[in-house]
DNA sequence: AGAATAGCGTGCGTAGCGCACGCTTCTGCT
DNA sequence: AGCAGAAGCGTGCGCTACGCACGCTATTCT
């Protein structure tokens, strides 16, 4: 434990300076305001509600619509309605699970995966417009420390 | 222009890099699932909705619900709504604009203050757990870089 | 002074949420 | 092997909160 030392002092400093910064961020982005300015233009289906659920799936592969759930952050319910809105559009497709037969996967098609990669080119290209006065190593160093932070972070 | 030679090389990576983890984050959180999870227990008043009210007020100071809005995100009517919930709740108060008596500015009570002061704690507390086994140097200069992210980037 | 504008709160229609129900399929126990 | 309970899905229902638009008061501009 060679940081425990730390975490009263200095630590605690830290928290806060990211609990204040974090707070600011999810504010500001809050009530899908991102979401949606993000999918501004986009086709039909995707929006600041279908967008997160396309979203995780592209990241997790296939999985169920309760399986997605908790990490959308909504009930099952409500992804089972936003998947069937999705589908109507031809972003993803529902597929029996072969070892379960009660068992729905939601799998994105090729439109999707190509609405996916739109919306992540979309928001990158945003977030690099705002770096562009940053030192690149920093740049680099805050995306590796973002990245640590999201996956190991208190948010999982 | 000392970075500009970098913009579409590997700067362009790292907005990528951002981005995925910064979804993640928003996603995991949109829907106030955070917040929501942030204000249980709080008193009267405090909730995963009042809380971006509440917490917005605090930091920039007594505003008008019509200022507040885009920042909360939502519509000015919704901030009216909200701002008489911890009105009723004694966290904050509506005070007569001295130069317009048109206008009504909301300043934090007493307790609006420690209320806040308490969910920033709760906040800061939990991603300093999560950064314990950060070395400290790296977790400063990510909340560092955090800060100045939020403040100069793409979403003020 | 009078007309247009800005600021606030509220009524109204709408949309999405969570809960609970019914149906199908799976699993574990006897 | 068969049956009871559980798991998984979609949908109906009541509710809440949202955004828009309206009315009212105060302010600004000509």
């Amino acid at each position: 434990m060679r940081y425990a030392r730390y975490s009263g002092g200095v630590k605690n400093e830290v928290g806060h300076e990211i609990a204040d910064a974090l707070a600011i961020l999810l504010r500001r982005t809050t009530r899908t305001q991102l979401h949606k300015q993000l999918t501004e233009g986009m086709g039909e289906g995707v929006d600041e509600q279908t967008y997160p659920v396309l979203s995780e799936l592209a990241r997790t592969g296939p999985r169920s619509a309760a399986d997605l759930a908790p990490d959308v952050g909504i009930d099952r319910s409500g992804v089972t309605r936003r998947a069937s809105r999705l589908e109507a559009a031809g972003l993803i497709r529902r597929e029996a699970d072969p070892t379960d037969r009660r068992a729905h996967l939601l799998v994105l098609t090729d439109q999707g995966r190509l609405a996916v990669e739109e919306l992540r080119t979309r928001l990158a290209a945003h977030i690099t417009t705002s770096l562009s006065t940053w030192p690149p190593n920093e740049a680099e160093t805050f995306a590796h420390h973002l990245g640590r932070f999201t996956s190991e972070g208190p948010f999982t």
